[in-house]
DNA sequence: AACTAGAGTGGAAACCGTTTCATTTTTTAT
DNA sequence: ATAAAAAATGAAACGGTTTCCACTCTAGTT
């Protein structure tokens, strides 16, 4: 590999200058730029980034810290982190903690040594102090892990709130909502919404806690066997809802005459399912892009003034839910 | 950030002498090195990698190139990679070509630039001659794109052959496959393998080519309707599979009783569709393993036996094959 | 003619580690 | 006691780039 100083060499100037010509920046005679530009040509000269961002300490790359790659959510909001960080010519760093803290906060450190320029982190763990105070910019997607760090979620209050309409408006009048896990702000706040709706309506409903990825099918088949008398689902995501699906047609019950399900994320899977699975869409490209643009933002150290921005959701009613007459 | 002179002046040692601590390298005595790590510690000192990796020229990552990262198989395979690249203390740098060539050139560009010790790519079109010549460690996953590229395929030709066997001994006749693009190699092989059973039973088949990811429902509403007679289907994803079930089911015709469907890859959705899905299992997680194996052993210059690898598939049955008697 | 501003260029320091080599000190063997 | 080997350490070069500073030269101003 040419390196700077062979460029120099063939084309008879300094590395000053060849420096000069492929930043574009300062004094540079025509004529040496076009010879330069020849050797640089010549050489197949690919300027080395590594010895540039450890003059600069900027790399020009992010780092992106995920629990798991296999939930669909995620890599939805990686496109649309990709497609602004591709835009502003950020290279993305993607990493998988397993939902593994120590895993982690190993990530973190590998991108300080690697001088990277921001940080987005899909995290369930509350972040370690020592991180905020190396004051590295920071967003975080989905949950709000401290005051100073910016984050990007979802409206998971009125997703719950939305969906717990639906399915009251359609005449539900004995309501499960099979929730993820409890410690989770998303699921939190969309229980919030869920039985804020429930509660203007004078209902209460059952809650049953599942995994989020790998829902546990007994337990929904024993809530389900247990409880003939449910007549609307909520699930917190669409695998959830699949499995409910999946469940309530084994035990012959019709949905969506007799039972109605909602679920949530909008993944793909809806549409694939029978019947067609109304559920809450989150706009998860739309969360990527927020969040890479706030990212930016405080990389360039311009004023962020969404410091927590919330991305809309909305219900997209498919075959599963059915407003019942009479 | 303290750096390591900063560290130096505080333990009263040389640099040279917190390298070889922090390096586990070379003659230190044990008080000596009790007190660099004591200064260490005190100053939250992280070593930049970045100088490290400009000297050493390698920089303990590697560069995964995937065509999108919707389809579940790459996430799959990704996982397979990001296990074993953890272990052996390799960074994984993820980019999304996009299917689009430049792009994908793009970011090799930028691996090189950032010193990156080796490449997975999964990519659809054949490499630039380029990339060969400069000789950086490169594994292609699902497609062999020179003899000289280290590659890891899955065995599609037993996978069309598995699928097609199966379905013959449970006793269809009229059967038709729902391929992927034809230009790609893992579709070309599944057919290779699908035809040749059927060759060895005297029998054709229909053959439809379709989207793997977003397979076109008219197509195949409109094959099903004009072709009553089928009663055997071979789809190359599962999500083609997923698709035809639920035109299936709009159609009235039952599986596995009437028709029997396979699909391929073993996605988790297999298992959430009525009725489960047969399909043929890919060990994406064993693939991404197998290609970050070969990928460290080219890296470690070590003689790689296995130039190109087959991972094994099986076929897994579920509730939309069954063997029809008489 | 003397002076200044700006164009054009190169030398060298800086970024932050690693490694080689030379030197000193300690241990072991004879 | 002495030579030889091993342990311990630091100075300096190195990796590839950017940038500051100093310098030369030309053109324009008084």
């Amino acid at each position: 590999m040419a390196n700077i100083k062979d460029v120099a060499k063939r084309a008879n100037v300094s590395v000053a200058t060849v420096s000069r010509v492929i930043n574009n920046k300062g004094y540079v005679n025509e004529e040496t730029r076009m010879l330069v530009e020849k050797a640089i040509k010549e050489l197949n000269f690919i300027p080395n980034e590594v010895a540039r961002s450890l003059y600069k300490k900027v790399s020009k790359s992010i780092g992106v810290i995920f629990p798991h790659l296999s939930n669909p959510f995620y890599y939805y909001v990686l496109e649309g982190i990709e497609a602004l960080a591709f835009e502003k010519g950020y290279k993305v760093i993607i990493c998988n903690s397993n939902e593994d803290k120590s895993r982690e906060e190993e990530y973190i450190n590998q991108f300080i040594k690697y001088n990277i320029d921001g940080i987005i982190i899909g995290s369930n763990s509350s972040l370690n102090a020592r991180y905020i105070e190396l004051n590295i910019p920071i967003v975080s997607i989905d949950r709000i892990i401290h005051d100073d760090v910016p984050s990007v979620t979802s409206d998971n209050i009125t997703g719950g709130y939305l969906a717990c309409k639906k399915l009251i408006e359609n005449g539900c009048k004995s309501i499960v909502h099979f929730r993820g896990p409890s410690i989770l702000l998303t699921v939190k706040d969309r229980s919030l919404g869920f039985n804020k709706c429930l509660e203007e309506h004078g209902l209460t409903c059952y809650q049953v806690d599942l995994a989020f990825i790998n829902p546990e099918r007994e337990i929904i088949a024993t809530f389900l066997k247990e409880h003939e008398e449910i007549d609307g689902i909520f699930c917190d995501s669409d695998l959830i809802g699949a499995v409910v699906l999946s469940e309530l047609n084994r035990l012959g019950r019709k949905v969506p005459d007799e039972v109605q399900v909602i679920g949530y994320d909008n993944n793909p899977l809806c549409s694939l399912l029978t019947p067609a699975l109304t559920t809450i869409s989150q706009n998860m490209f739309e969360i990527g892009k927020e969040a890479m643009l706030s990212l930016n933002t405080i990389i360039e150290k311009m004023e962020l003034k969404d410091k927590h921005k919330t991305i809309p959701v909305e219900l997209v009613e498919r075959e599963s839910t059915k407003k019942l007459v009479g």
